[in-house]
This record gives C-alpha cells, structure tokens and sequence, in this order.
DNA sequence: GTGGTCTAGACCACC
DNA sequence: GTGGTCTAGACCACC
C-alpha cells in the first residue's frame, strides 16, 4: 500500500489520506479510471475506522479528483491528473513555507535551516530512494 | 509583542504559544527571571480567549520552562535556556522534517524540494528580517 | 425551529439540513452573520444524531454558505445570500420538474397534472399561509 | 423499452422500475397477462444488474402486481390494472405533493410554484409528446 | 463484493 | 458552552 499515515503528526487522519491520494495521482501511481483501494480494504490495511476512509474520500469526490462507480468502487477521474499536479504542489509548498517561516521566527538564520534541511534530506532521502527516485541515471539529484 | 498566531495553520493554538515561548527564550529575547506578559494581555493583543493563553502557560511550566510567582507573574525559570535551545532544535527540525518526508513520499526529489526551500527562504527572510531582527546595533536586547 | 426532517422521504436527513438552511437563507430567516443553530441543540430538537446534523454543516461549509467561528459556532457568510437565493430555485426546479416528468411519462396529461397542482397547492398553502404569505394584499396569490 | 432510469435522482433504481412497470400498466402499455420483458434483456438494455431487475419484480409480485408463471417468465395480474391505477395516482401525486411542500415551505408562493411548473410543464411536454404519444395527430396532447 | 448514510458515544481545541 | 475528528457498528442500494 502507497499510504503511510501518522495519527499524531498533528494532520487530520482523513486529511493525510486526501493528500496522499493527490500525491499519488499526480505522482502517476494512481492512473485516471483506475479504482482507488476499496474503503475497507483501506481500513484495515492502515487500522483506521472505515467511516474515516470515507470522509477522506467523500472529499476528494467534493474536491473533483475522483468519481464513484456504483457498486464497483471509487475511481480516478479523467482530469484529476493536473489538478493534482497543482494540488501536490501548493500543498507541499504551504508546508514547507510554514516550518521556514517558523524556524526564521524562533530565531535560526537561513544558514542553520539549510544544513538542517539538508541532513533531514540526506537520510530521509535514502529511506524512500528505492521508491521515490527510481532513475539511477540522474546523476546529482540531491 | 514576539507572538504571531495562525488559526488555521493546523498547529493548536496554546502549542503554536508554546513554541514561540521557548523559541523566545532560545533566541534570548525573553531571559531567565523575566515576566511573561500576563494572560490578560496576550489575550487581547492576540484577540485569542484567555483560556487558551493560560493553557499554553500551563503546559509551559509542566514543561519546567516557567515557574509562577505569587502575586507577581509567571517568570523564565533560571535553567530554562539550555531546555529551550534543545527544544527548539528539536521542535524545528521535527517540522521540517515532517515536511520534507512528505514531499519526498509525495513524489519530489530532493532538488526540486532544495529549489523550493530556497524560493520560500529568499521571499520570507526579507519578511522577518524586518520584522524579528528591528535592533540591528543593540548589542544586548535584554 | 424552522426545519421538519422527514427521515423516509428519500432525500438524506442531512441533504434536507442542507436545503433547507440555504431555503432559510434565500427567505431572510437566516441572515447574513447570524449564527445557525448549534449541532447539539439542533440534534436534540430534529431527535437526530449530532453526527448528521454536523455533516450537513460541513456540507454548508464546502458550498461556502457558512463559516465556523471557532469556540462561537458557525455563522451565514456575508456573501450567502445570493448564492442561496440561485441555489433554492434551481433545488426546488429540478424536484419539481422531476416529479413533473415522472407524471408526465406515466400517463397523465398536463391537465391532469395541473389539476393535481392545484388540489395540493389548496390543502397545503393553507397551512403555511401564516408563515409563507405575510402580503394581505396581493390579490390573486393563487 | 417503456423504462428510462435515472440512476442519480435518488430514487432507488429498483424503485423506479417498480414505479415505471405500475405506470405502464395503469396506462395500457402493458396489459394482464402479458410478459414483463425478462430481467436479462431489461438488465442488458437499461445497462442495469441484473439483481437490481430482479428486486424490482420481487417487490412488484410482493405488491401483487405480477405473478411467476414457471418456465414462462412474469406476467401482468389479472386484476393488476385497477390496482395500478389507484396506485399511479397516489405515487404521483406523493411526490408532487413533497415538492410543492418543499417549495411552499421553502418560501415560494403559490403564484411562483404554478409559474415554474406551467414552464416546465411546457419544455417537458413537448419532449415527451414524441416519446409517450406516438400519435402525430393529437393535436391537443394536454 | 462496493460506497453512502446514520446512530451512539468519545475526546480535543477553543470560547 | 462551541464545532471537528474519530471509533464502532448497523443497514441500504447496487454490482
């Protein structure tokens, strides 16, 4: 399964399930027409409540990303891929946006943040290489 | 008054209060001995409900970062710099690092997150330098 | 209380909410800034869960209608208005003209039908004729 | 095929069909004794399951609509034909009732409901006429 | 099997 | 007091 969620990282369950949804259209491992994992397939793989499957779902419909096939299940929509090549984004830039704009306020200067992003990147970044850089051949990519 | 609160930035209010304290103290800004401003205050420059400032307050010296005074206030505690340096580190390296996992689970790179990183750097430091650093010459702010 | 659920008519306990909020909106019994009911006191007046009555708020929420003011309770934008005045039309429209394809494809001719409208428009205008035509004076309402 | 589904109308498409197969009969298309069109070629020709036809034609022999002649298929009751008369009124007239009531309390007018439905009535009708009244030269369909 | 709706009841943050 | 989120479990319509 795609989806890695933390119930304590401050983010509603449902919404960190919207965003990886999003990520995962627009990173082309969710393909338009493709069907979502079933809600409660879903609860049961991550141990979350089906009803929060839901409501994460039922958001995505709200957001335009997905469409529901009745009785066969939740699919990608034909036009989701650019919307949430949008939403990845600005969503991933809110949030970075929001750590800087702290650590600035709390008191680190530009220099410190940077060596801090860039021993945060180098180990995270050998955790999910295997999956998230799939292109040995890019030579600098970090 | 050092305090910028965002209600919608998903971090609980009393929290985002409590990080600033401690960011505060770390940067010497508030020192060892020093009185909060009271509740009531920050309650209304804030606009924020009293409750939720003595909340914060609260969680503060369960932390050991501030002890109250009868009658007086609610004072940096004496050993409350070391404490505060650490945990800012940690508090801010733990957000960033929140950040950059998902948006390298979501898909990026770690050169298209640096680009982005530098971007928001570049357009918030302008920001903050004038607003967090007014006393270019002071020497001794405290 | 202004809303009459009625938990079998086939439209959603929280989709009628829903209709009827923005109805209440569209009529001047809700006013821009005023507060909605709370979740609590409407669930126990409608005898529905409060989970419903939420959901149907959340709802409201996305189509922009009302806005949460935190600790207060959830508020008509100042821009609902029209929107609700378009949305109750349209609402009203599609039932009526549903109902209306339906009696027309099963076999009743427009003169039946009208005569249908009638007898109901007669045993139901009378009673809310205290609540819907406060205007003596228009003639020939009917 | 006398059947057209709606399948987002909120009503039960099984419902539709049993509604649709009562107006047929009470409007001569179909008469006692003749076969119902089998629950394949229906499930194939309205691009329905199957399971669904057949709960349609379950609830219309509960109704006493229909009757299983075996190895035949299902066929229209003897005494089916007042029955869905009576039924088709009461149906139809249900519904519109609920739409005016819901327009009425909504805070229309009389005068505006007859409005919308006299435009509707017009729009629909001529759409229909070529559907349900295959006779050129009615002249006064209504 | 699929999602949609609803009830019941808990805990949290904020006012 | 307020709404927001989550769990647990039920029933429905449709495939």
């Amino acid at each position: 399964m795609f989806f890695s969620i933390d119930p304590n990282n401050g983010i509603a369950i449902y919404e960190q399930i919207v965003r990886q949804v999003k990520f995962a259209i627009a990173d082309g491992v969710l393909v338009p027409g493709q069907l979502l994992p079933s809600v409660r397939t879903l609860a049961v793989s991550l141990a979350i409540n089906p009803n929060t499957i839901a409501k994460a779902f039922s958001q995505l419909q709200n957001d335009g990303i997905v469409e529901t096939l009745r009785g066969r299940g939740i699919a990608v929509r034909g036009d989701a891929l650019e919307a949430c090549r949008e939403a990845r984004c600005s969503l991933l830039e809110d949030r970075l946006r929001g750590a800087i704009a702290e650590a600035l306020h709390g008191g680190l200067n530009a220099r410190e943040i940077k060596r801090i992003i860039a021993t945060q990147l180098e180990s995270l970044d050998g955790q999910v290489a295997t999956v998230a850089t799939p292109l040995p051949s890019t030579g600098n990519s970090s």
